[in-house]
DNA sequence: AATCGGATCGTCT
DNA sequence: GACGATCCGATTG
């Protein structure tokens, strides 16, 4: 299993977030690992995308969207969930990432229902925040580099081909025009 | 199967 | 002081 290298997220942030589709995300704790193949995405820009984080400008928060690509920008919302995203842009963005909204569990299942407290496999991490539950995502992880085999990391999937479904992102009032929500078909 | 409302708090206005 | 890049259980059809 390969890593994805840094120059992987120094791309256009909407093809990032196409390209890691049928990637595997990987995490590393003292259960052990669990894992999972990334099969749903959304891209966020910059000033120039009313829906992203990074649309006002830098903050406490969304400055990791500023920072290194290849990295983990992790947030925390309604008051009880975390949400995880991989730094992406290209040169001419000044801000971007990709929120990884779902995978399909590959190792570790049993732990993620632990950590869910759920009794059956379906629907273990198929949300933002479900993710970050199952896979014990929090702000500790805020800022991690995706690019090394540690506690967090994305690695190469299957070279199979791919059939990728785009559509309007989830749950934003602005920005609903762009098609920057992907899934596996 | 689809819809509705409550939980809950850090962040920015 | 308002409001989320959400989830879940309850209710209704």
């Amino acid at each position: 299993m390969k890593l994805l290298k840094r120059s992987f997220y120094a791309r256009d942030t909407v093809t990032v977030a196409r390209d890691l589709l049928g990637k595997i995300l990987v995490r590393n704790t003292a259960e052990g690992t669990v894992s999972g193949m990334i099969t749903e995405t959304e891209a966020y820009g910059a000033s120039d995308d009313p829906a992203s984080h990074a649309f006002r400008g830098m903050t406490k928060r969304n400055a990791a969207m500023f920072g290194e690509v290849g990295r983990a920008y992790v947030y925390f919302t309604y008051g009880m969930h975390h949400c995880l995203n991989a730094v992406a842009r290209d040169d001419t963005a000044e801000a971007g990432a990709v929120l990884v909204r779902a995978i399909r569990p590959l190792r570790g299942a049993e732990t993620m229902m632990r950590n869910r407290k759920r009794d059956r496999a379906a629907g273990l991490a198929d949300g933002p925040a479900k993710l970050a539950q199952a896979m014990e995502i929090s702000r500790d992880q805020y800022g991690m580099d995706l690019t090394r085999r540690a506690d967090l990391f994305i690695a190469d999937g299957t070279d199979e081909a791919i059939r990728v479904l785009a559509g309007p992102r989830i749950g934003i009032r602005h920005g609903t025009e762009k098609q920057w929500n992907f899934r596996l078909a």
